[in-house]
RNA sequence: GCCGGUGUGGCGGAAUGGCAGACGCGGGGCACUCAAAAUGCUCUAUCCGAAAGGGUGUGUGGGUUCGAGUCCCACCACCGGCACCA
């Protein structure tokens, strides 16, 4: 017995083309992956059809990437559970728009570029052509005919386009302010990509404030929009999205209410959700860091007030991010010297400037009203502050009862002392009514709002008023890798917008220009480029380039028209497909990316560009992929290569293991999973349409009844389970569909029972949203010409779907005692004596007296029974 | 602290208020084989029992119901987001 012969039968023991060959060299999915990916070269079929095609249209779309490197373990999940729905609709005969991109534009690039010394494009332009490939590879069908780069001048001509759009609208405006400053990119960012600890979100870095004159988005004149129409995306969105979108907003009500102040003209305005608590107000505090603080100090007579002051402020601002966020830090604060006069009760409250109270929020001032807020109480114990109870929360108050009572009156008086926030150190912040307030107590919280306010509102001293903790959007960047603001300079520092048809502002080339992070942009380097002229007159351009989540914020309306170069979208392809019906991608992305989409959208609407305020219909966040229970990353040193993946187990593999491991939105632990049994069954789904003996038109009603009921009942409910996101149980459903034919082949009807045909079909049909190379094959082997993916998906036969038999449970009191096999239209009472008549159920009702019998034909009978 | 979510076998996970654990992974047994791999068949929540059969069981405690993993109340644990935003 030599080797040699030892290899020939092994394999000739695999059935020619199963592609599963045991030759450890070149896996038999190899050959396979690249037979059909020189098909789907040729046949195009996933290419958006034409304008005239009359098919329903839906628009599925992939989040994206970013071309740090090759793909990896993340895009894989993502892009396998996109494809499943894209896949999914074009068999239910729609035509669909499932267009890529890459999202190149960024300081990743740029950096890269810093430390080898290479044009950030040649980086950016290679990793998207490695990605591009290693797409293909994966083989989402994606058409690649609509291929656009935001790092294209094609492309970010558009967004300078946008930018002055916004900027005749005065949506895009320059600002002096104190911004978060990036002290290792040397950059500016948005809040929102400042973590919670106060580092940055991209180079980690503890972030500082600076104060810069920088370009922004009036994102806060969207606010309202922004949150209401999140009700109109609920139940489509993830509720974790749209939750996380309202906080983000933080839209709070309440009134702008004014005091009085000392020796001062002009009273100082603060803003308060809780009117009610006004009598309450017993010190006043102002950010440390306004204008308000500084003049009010400067007005103290005391000498010595004005230098502590100087010394907080001083200490305030060099305080960095990371100390001020720090939850449960003591009070600081100083005394400004300065009285302000509570219009209620006419007192004279001192007013204190303290860093718990923010410069860029509401009026920059409060009034605090220790008894019902903890961190005025905290600093009123920290400060020895009066302390007055203006609300009894001892007897909450359901509803709103608007006077109160003689009873409740007593109740008031023999108000315990054990609830006395200066003792207890815990401010009272619920229900109650009104006490110590003049006019106004007994009121309840909400009436005491309205009342107070209007009082106020009559004298002019008070207006209702909203806030939001939402800011408007930083879109300056001091870097190189982006998109040039499209604005000029003349000689006195007036804002000049370049003119429409001078658009694009190319980027300079990078070589000569210094990249690294210097606090000022790199393209200020670029003296031929920065000095220009506009009609004969001298100019000078701005240098920054603008955030890349303005590139992101629109790229899903230019997919429509990705080649017009007259026009950033056209709005005729738009009103066909927009907007996005299906939205896919990462939870990452669930507050900075969406929501500037969001607010682009309705900026657009406005505009009359676009004719919805809301551009991704739903949306799918697909969970994280984990190894060993936590994220890979370099540290952890539990990183999964994808590419290694595919070589091992082929794409099919990986993708049916992306769509089986459980639901798309939970994550993935890849140890938990087998790629390996995935593969297994793969193999054994093609060895069934290798098994198939029949012909393509062989009439199905022939074939083995059984077998036909389970591949019809797929049918059934496939679109359900697909359109509801539980691919996992789709994919076990395929699964037990194929079972169930092997069973028939191995030990039934053989395999040239016209059932054996439909079930595999059916199989090979479902199985191509998951595993688009094993299901051509199939369908090729099974007489038909590709591609699989084009091919409708079946409607299941109502005859088939009706059971010969049912099982009818009996229970006894709850308890399963038998089971019955009955006809699915018996009626109740003769399932009921079936059920009586049951020896296991005599004997497990025994001595015991029946007092109820539920009968649910032909599914259950339960009967209930005492002592 | 506030908001949102999740708790089901050894593991990933199924289950319109009606048979808990589909499907798969892992594990056991068997067939084929000289043998192994591959493939196919089969068992696999747990406890008592030789078996027949029975008890228990979906984080904990209550409740609604003929019937609860599923609905309601309270609690516990874990995960995620926000957090000095007045």
């Amino acid at each position: 017995m030599t080797d040699i012969s030892q290899n020939a039968a092994a394999e000739q023991s695999v059935p020619a083309g199963d592609g599963f060959g045991t030759e450890p060299a070149e896996p038999g999915f190899v050959r396979i992956q690249g037979k059909w990916q020189r098909v789907w070269e040729e046949l195009k079929p996933f290419a958006t059809a034409d304008s005239d095609d009359k098919r329903p249209r839906k628009y599925i779309l992939d989040m994206f990437p970013y071309p740090s490197g090759d793909l990896h373990m993340g895009h894989a999940e993502a892009y396998a559970l996109g494809d499943v729905i894209a896949r999914y609709w074009r068999q239910q005969g729609f035509n669909v728009l499932h267009p890529i991109g890459w999202d190149s534009f960024g300081l990743p690039a740029e950096n890269a570029a810093i430390k080898r010394g290479v044009d950030p494009r040649e980086w950016t332009y290679a990793n998207i052509a490695q990605q591009r490939e290693s797409m293909v590879r994966y083989a989402p069908s994606f058409d690649w005919d609509r291929v656009l780069h935001t790092s294209d001048p094609e492309y970010y001509k558009w967004n300078q386009w946008l930018f002055l759009k916004m900027y005749e609208r005065g949506l895009a405006y320059r600002k002096d302010s104190w911004v978060n400053w990036d002290p290792v990119d040397q950059t500016v960012l948005a809040n929102e990509q400042v973590l919670p600890d106060g580092t940055s979100e991209r180079s980690g870095a503890l972030v500082v404030k600076k104060k810069l004159t920088q370009w922004y988005l009036r994102i806060t004149d969207y606010a309202d929009r922004l949150l209401d129409d999140l009700n109109q995306l609920e139940g489509r969105w993830p509720s974790k999205v749209i939750a996380m979108q309202r906080n983000w907003i933080g839209r709070s009500t309440g009134a702008d209410i004014d005091f009085e102040v000392e020796g001062r003209s002009e009273k100082v305005t603060v803003y308060t959700t809780r009117p009610d608590t006004l009598a309450g107000a017993t010190f006043m505090v102002v950010a440390p860091d306004s204008d308000l603080a500084g003049e009010l100090v400067a007005g103290a007579e005391d000498a010595g007030v004005r230098m502590a002051f100087q010394d907080y402020l001083e200490k305030v601002q060099k305080s960095t991010e990371i100390e001020r966020l720090t939850a449960d830090r003591e009070k600081t604060g100083v005394f400004t010297g300065r009285y302000a006069i509570n219009p209620l009760t006419g007192e004279r409250l001192p007013i204190w400037a303290a860093d718990y109270v923010l410069s860029d929020y509401g009026q920059g001032a409060i009034m605090a009203v220790p008894a019902h807020d903890q961190r005025d109480l905290d600093f009123a114990r920290t400060f020895d502050l009066p302390v007055r109870v203006v609300v009894d929360t001892t007897q909450p108050v359901t509803g709103a009862i608007p006077v109160i009572t003689e009873e409740d009156l007593e109740n008031h008086a023999a108000h315990p002392d054990e609830f006395d926030p200066a003792t207890t150190g815990t401010a009272l912040t619920g229900e109650g009514r009104l006490v110590n307030s003049g006019q106004f107590d007994g009121l309840s919280k909400v009436n005491a709002i309205a009342k107070i306010v209007a009082h106020l509102e009559a004298q002019g001293l008070a207006r209702k008023a909203k806030n939001y903790r939402l800011r408007d959007w930083l879109i300056s960047r001091q870097r190189y890798w982006g998109t040039p603001i499209p604005i000029l300079y003349d000689r006195e520092g007036n804002e000049v917008p370049v003119p429409e048809e001078q658009l694009p502002v190319r980027l300079p080339a990078s070589e000569g220009l210094d990249l690294k992070p210097k606090g000022t942009s790199p393209l200020g380097g670029a003296t031929e480029w920065v000095e220009t002229e506009l009609d004969g007159k001298p100019m000078r351009r701005d240098t920054d380039t603008m955030d890349t989540f303005v590139d992101s914020s629109w790229y899903f309306l230019r997919f429509m028209s990705p080649n017009d170069d007259t026009q950033a979208f056209d709005p005729k392809e738009v009103d066909k497909w927009a907007p996005v019906d299906q939205y896919v991608g990462g939870v990452t992305h669930a507050i900075l990316h969406l929501l500037y989409a969001r607010f682009i959208t309705k900026v657009l609407f406005d505009m009359g560009y676009v004719s919805f305020t809301e551009p991704f219909t739903a949306l799918l966040n697909q969970g994280m992929v984990l190894m060993e229970g936590s994220a890979m990353s370099k540290s952890k040193g539990n990183i999964v290569k994808l590419s290694e993946q595919l070589d091992e187990f082929g794409v099919d593999a990986i993708r049916l293991t992306m769509a089986f491991a459980g639901p798309p939105e939970d994550d993935i632990d890849w140890a938990d999973v087998s790629p390996a049994g995935a593969a297994k069954f793969l193999a054994r789904a093609q060895r069934i349409a290798a098994d198939v003996t029949s012909v393509p038109d062989v009439v199905w009603k022939t074939g083995d009844e059984k077998l036909r009921r389970q591949t019809h009942r797929l049918w059934a409910d496939a679109p359900g389970l697909i359109e509801a996101f539980k691919f996992n149980v789709l994919v076990a459903r395929i699964m037990e569909l194929t079972n169930a034919t092997r069973k028939v082949i191995d030990s039934g009807a053989g395999p040239a029972d016209a059932a054996v045909r439909e079930a595999a079909e059916a199989i090979a049909l479902t199985l191509s949203l998951f595993a688009p190379y094993a299901a051509e094959e199939m369908w090729e082997t099974l007489g038909y010409e590709p591609s699989v993916a084009l091919y409708g998906w079946r409607k299941a036969d109502p005859t088939l779907l009706v059971e010969e038999s049912v099982t009818a449970v009996v229970q006894v009191d709850g308890k399963v005692r038998d089971r019955l096999e009955v006809s699915p239209k018996i009626a109740g009472e003769d399932l009921e004596k079936l059920a009586r008549e049951s020896t296991a159920v005599q004997r497990a009702i025994g001595e015991r007296q029946v007092v109820n019998v539920i009968v649910r034909a032909p599914r259950l009978v339960n009967i209930a029974t005492k002592p």
